[in-house]
DNA sequence: GCCGTTTTCGGCCCGACTGTTTTCAGTCG
């Protein structure tokens, strides 16, 4: 495809980049080579600076696994769209044979064999061909392979992406409750990157430690959310339940437990970066433990039952599962330089929340209630302006009658603490959708966008972070406005956003709500490296959505948070002084 | 195509499961 040369961004590059990568796997060139474009892809998606901005500089050698070769790709791809040796490849890769490889169970070779005797590029075509029993007339292909083909094709068809963090959480949780009851596994655990708190999830890993796999096997293929079994061996299944959700599961002896943990944790990078470290020591990592190269066969393990003697045996501390992504934390841990990480349990309370007065579906009692038991020393519920019509944004008259309601909650719950807020609009134009004496009456002023997300870059960079310069605003919520699976973030100069709140002192929001998990972890990251304070909020609707708060405090575990960023690990006093400066 | 506490050349993580195999290639994670 090609691309807009003039509006190309970061994430558009390495998707060029993959995509020559799974054209030379194509091509049937050394597959080391589609590695190595791959790698350098992950490396721009890590990238915290344009890569215009890299190319004018003439710095894209700086960016690890990127030589000349790749260099000059990306440079002409910047400027020009593309690039010579991506058009070589897509002139030498008869197009479609990329639309194949999207078949689950379909790789380079099978589409190859499919397209050389077929010509088929289309996935309609390779359903038509299945059903009509034309693939298995093919050489190395069988009634088995053709009848997982079709299958792969209407799972595809299912499917609608990857799964958000509290579904995937959801159906994980039920199949481990499920297999505690039905078996007497000594431990379970998730892993995968629900563990590693990634912001959607592919499949979810389950880890078993038991001598004894088979009964476990059995009851897991057979459990009643399962809709289709995958594959089904000694040690390992995998199943689809629910909506197009594939759950793996992986059995191993109590002894090794440790390390099948680390190693179906990932993320794929981290364990690669690994087993590097320890071939480097003559030693090989893989999911039993970690040996003396030769000694894997007589089962004389170095470490193995915990994931804390595996890093000490390669003389690193313990990661936490959300740094796991090859992003600077396995030199950290060498050196000892790991940061303590915000927990749910140091959050002192949560700072947007909405209740049946606008589109939430909770009394402003019971939410309360709810924070307060889960230990919060404060809640501030912030319900929508009136700006957005069909939320019931509320009047001065019911902001009136809200305060009183508070004042008298509070009475009640003391020394529990309701902080009356809003989340006001920001506007097309950039104004706020309360009057200044209006959002002066307010404890928190949380500013964010809901309308008019087509703006231009520079637009709605002037619109937010206008907002943000406005001294009676608190903090910016969901500054993106993405909807995972659902509605890519709309342009915006998030370099620009945190510079702002370095300035004024505003903070930035990480939402909790599974579907919006923004700020995003990478520019959480950097956000603190720049100074800036953040607040973690569920974005609650009902009482149980107060619990997306972990998800709100994994995110920003996944951007290296401790708890000095974060305004509302702080006591309620020390939260409300650490507010900028209101006239 | 990239890269170096083993290296500027020769590696590049490792193993389970499936299907079509009679010893292994393909795919996946």
């Amino acid at each position: 495809m090609p691309l807009d040369a003039l509006a190309v961004g970061n994430d558009a590059i390495a998707d060029v980049l993959d995509e020559i990568g799974d054209l030379i796997e194509l091509k049937g060139e050394n597959v080391f080579r589609a590695v190595t474009y791959r790698a350098a892809a992950r490396s721009i998606r890590d990238l915290r600076e344009p890569l215009t901005k890299l190319v004018a500089e003439k710095r894209l050698r700086e960016i690890p696994r990127v030589g000349p070769a790749v260099a000059e790709a990306i440079e002409q791809l910047v400027t020009t769209g593309t690039s010579k040796r991506y058009a070589e490849l897509q002139a030498a890769v008869p197009p479609g044979l990329l639309t194949l490889l999207r078949v689950p169970g379909v790789g380079p070779a099978t589409a190859r064999i499919i397209y050389d005797n077929l010509k088929i590029t289309t996935i309609e075509e390779l359903e038509e061909a299945a059903r009509d029993h034309r693939l298995q007339q093919l050489p190395k292909i069988q009634a088995k392979t053709e009848e997982n083909i079709l299958r792969s094709i209407a799972a595809l068809k299912q499917r609608t992406g990857r799964s958000l963090l509290h579904e995937a959480r959801a159906a994980a949780d039920e199949m481990v409750a499920y297999l505690r009851e039905r078996t007497g596994l000594e431990r379970i655990a998730i892993a995968g990157s629900l563990r590693r708190y990634r912001e959607t999830i592919g499949d979810v890993d389950l880890v078993v430690a038991s001598d004894a796999a088979a009964p476990i096997m059995a009851a897991f293929v057979a459990a009643p959310t399962v809709e289709r079994i995958l594959a089904q061996g000694d040690t390992k299944s995998s199943v689809v339940v629910g909506r197009g959700l594939q759950i793996d599961l992986r059995v191993v002896s109590p002894s090794a437990y440790g390390a099948a943990l680390l190693y179906f944790t990932g993320s794929k990078e981290h364990n690669v970066r690994l087993r590097g470290i320890a071939l480097r020591r003559k030693l090989l990592l893989n999911e039993y433990g970690l040996y003396r190269v030769g000694a894997e066969a007589r089962g004389q393990e170095i470490a193995s039952a915990t994931e804390e003697d595996v890093y000490a045996a390669l003389e690193m501390d313990w990661i936490p599962p959300e740094l796991r992504e090859d992003r600077g934390e396995i030199d950290a841990a060498r050196e000892h330089r790991l940061p303590t990480l915000v927990r749910v349990s140091d959050i002192r309370g949560d700072l947007h929340t909405h209740t049946n007065w606008t589109d939430g579906r909770d009394p402003l009692v019971d939410m309360a209630r709810r924070a307060k038991a889960k230990g919060y020393a404060y809640l501030a519920v912030t319900d929508h302006s009136p700006g957005l019509g069909m939320t019931n944004g509320l009047s001065p008259e019911r902001i009136a009658a809200r305060m009183t309601e508070a004042a008298k909650l509070n009475a009640e719950l003391a020394p529990f603490r309701i902080l009356v807020g809003t989340e006001v609009d920001i506007r097309a134009n950039g104004k706020l959708d309360y009057p200044d004496e209006i959002l002066a009456r307010f404890d928190i002023v949380s500013a964010s966008v809901h309308s008019s997300f087509a703006q231009t870059r520079e637009q709605m960079t002037a619109r937010v972070t206008g907002a943000m310069r406005h001294p009676l605003v608190t903090a910016v919520s969901h500054p993106t406005g993405r909807l995972l699976e659902k509605r890519e973030p709309h342009a915006i100069d998030l370099d620009a956003l945190i510079a702002a709140a370095t300035q004024t002192g505003t903070w930035i929001e990480v939402n909790g709500g599974p579907e919006r998990l923004d700020l995003p972890d990478t520019w959480i990251r950097k956000a603190i490296d720049h100074g800036a304070t953040l607040v973690l909020n569920s974005d609650a609707h009902a009482i149980e959505e107060l619990e997306w708060m972990d998800l709100a405090a994994g995110t920003a575990r996944r951007g290296w948070a401790s708890v000095t960023p974060i305004a509302n690990a702080r006591g309620l006093d020390a939260m409300l002084a650490s507010r900028k400066k209101r006239p």
